[in-house]
RNA sequence: UCCCCGGUAGCUCAAUGGCAGAGCAUUCGGCUGUUAACCGAAGGGUUGUUGGUUCGAGUCCAACCCGGGGAGCCA
């Protein structure tokens, strides 16, 4: 089991440049197969998968041996001839003709069979492993590509917000509290106020940070602490937002279909469902939405928000994203614009993904007048001593503005068809898990 | 915080109020190309906790603990 160090070590994802060449594998066992003299070790580097065959005959006695050992997910180096062969997982296989183990993995506790959330999420650590879970992090990190080169290519700054703030955000969800020296912090619930300041600095900015909420939720829809991508825009309105939304949504979905299909059938995603997903995405008024609702036998009072099953209907209609806009002044954040020909709406927007997924983007266009924004502080009863910096922005060349937030996860269960958002992150946050 | 469901071997689950079971995992043996491989054998249990009903409780009752799904809130 001698090693030979002049061997060209290889990544899987890139096995089929090495086709008829005899390469290097350093990785895990994934699973064994084997009968009386032949064994099939299933291999995994990080990348990808695949079959190496070791038959008794044709490798040495200790070789053979030492692979009867191997124990699930066993570190190894493994070295032998690639070639195609339909009969592997990944379309190739590898004639192993030496082996060289790094350590004998204890019993390991996920087994190929089933298991439970519980059992699974306590070693979320050794999960990500799986298969499934692997495909879904690639997907993630598309989204996350993705997003960066499409900000990226329409010349948005990146200005990270902070994550430690000195008050509620929008002064509506309950906060992470924590000490800052002799006061007191929260966790950042949204960058947005602080993009607003980027946006009249830089024109057009965004920022892409995790986002923390201390609700006590309990559904497959939340996260104590997720990822948001947040755009905003000077001199844009509402349209001018909504546009953008349906161009990076768009975008980000093709990158997954053209780089991840792989993943994404691992994960047997219905491709045709994220195909579907072109511009133009319908836009419909809140008002519409509630029709859309009382047609399906759900009465709504106008001027209440729309719950998660009323989101599902009214998605249902549409084989693409659909855009709610013009809801309720009274029931949205406090900075939103109201529509002039409208006051008792405002000119935001809820972008509800398919397939009863739900909210994925909220935003619209900002109050920039400097007194509405004052009586809405007032109103919604903020301390406006924390803000004075955020009334500043309107007090000093107000532009009428826009933005969005897209809640990271809640697009990577979309795009990968998951159950719950708990395994479109590494480390889910949940209200009763803090481990790993 | 509220409503519904659940907790039995390392894991996933069975068991009419009457001897605590299976598959997978582990160990040992077998198998000439396996696809969550297969075949044979072995080890593995304070049935979430506490109390109650009963000749007898995994099973029925009560409280509590833990978990899941949903509501509210939102991305």
């Amino acid at each position: 089991m001698g090693g030979n160090i002049w061997m060209e070590r290889v990544y899987l994802n890139k096995i089929g440049e090495h086709v008829g060449k005899e390469v290097e594998i350093k990785g895990w066992l994934y699973n064994k197969r084997s009968s009386g003299r032949i064994q099939f070790l299933i291999i995994r580097d990080g990348t990808d998968l695949i079959q190496g065959v070791l038959v008794r005959d044709e490798v040495p006695t200790e070789v053979f041996e030492a692979a009867k050992t191997l124990t699930q997910e066993s570190s190894l180096i493994v070295r032998g001839v690639v070639h195609e062969d339909e009969r592997s997982v990944s379309g190739y296989e590898m004639t192993i003709t030496d082996l060289e183990i790094v350590q004998i993995a204890e019993e390991y506790p996920i087994t190929p069979k089933e298991h439970g959330v519980d059992f699974l999420l306590d070693r979320r650590h050794l999960w990500l492993r799986s298969q499934k879970q692997h495909a879904v992090m690639l997907v993630r990190n598309e989204i996350i590509k993705a997003s960066r080169r499409f900000f990226d290519d329409r010349d948005f700054i990146l200005m990270d917000a902070p994550i430690l703030t000195p008050a509620a955000c929008e002064g509506t969800t309950t906060l992470f509290e924590t000490d800052y020296f002799e006061e007191k912090a929260y966790l950042s619930q949204s960058g947005q106020l602080y993009m607003e300041a980027a946006a009249m600095a830089f024109g057009k900015v965004y920022c892409f940070g995790p986002t923390f909420r201390a609700e006590k939720s309990k559904t497959r829809r939340h996260l104590m602490e997720f990822w948001m991508i947040e755009p905003e825009v000077a001199f844009a309105d509402m349209e001018d937002n909504m546009q953008l939304q349906e161009d990076y949504v768009c975008y980000i979905v093709q990158q997954v279909l053209q780089n991840r299909r792989k993943e994404l059938e691992i994960l047997e995603r219905d491709i045709s469902k994220l195909e579907a997903v072109v511009a133009p995405f319908p836009r419909i008024s809140y008002d519409e939405a509630l029709e859309i609702l009382r047609k399906n036998g759900v009465e709504k009072e106008w001027g209440e928000d729309l719950g998660g099953g009323d989101e599902t209907i009214i998605a249902n209609q549409f084989d693409r994203p659909v855009f709610v806009h013009r809801y309720p002044t009274e029931i949205k954040a406090f900075y939103m614009k109201p529509d002039p020909e409208r006051p008792e709406v405002v000119l935001g927007s809820d972008l509800l993904a398919p397939e009863g997924y739900g909210e994925i983007i909220g935003g619209g266009e900002r109050i920039s007048d400097p007194e509405l924004i004052m009586q809405r502080l007032r109103e919604h009863n903020l301390p406006e001593e924390d803000y004075a910096w955020y009334l500043d922005l309107r007090r000093y060349g107000t532009v009428p503005h826009s933005g969005f937030g897209m809640g990271l996860e809640r697009a990577v269960s979309w795009i990968c068809g998951l159950s719950h958002l708990r395994e479109a992150i590494p480390f889910p946050r949940l209200i009763n898990r803090l481990y790993p």
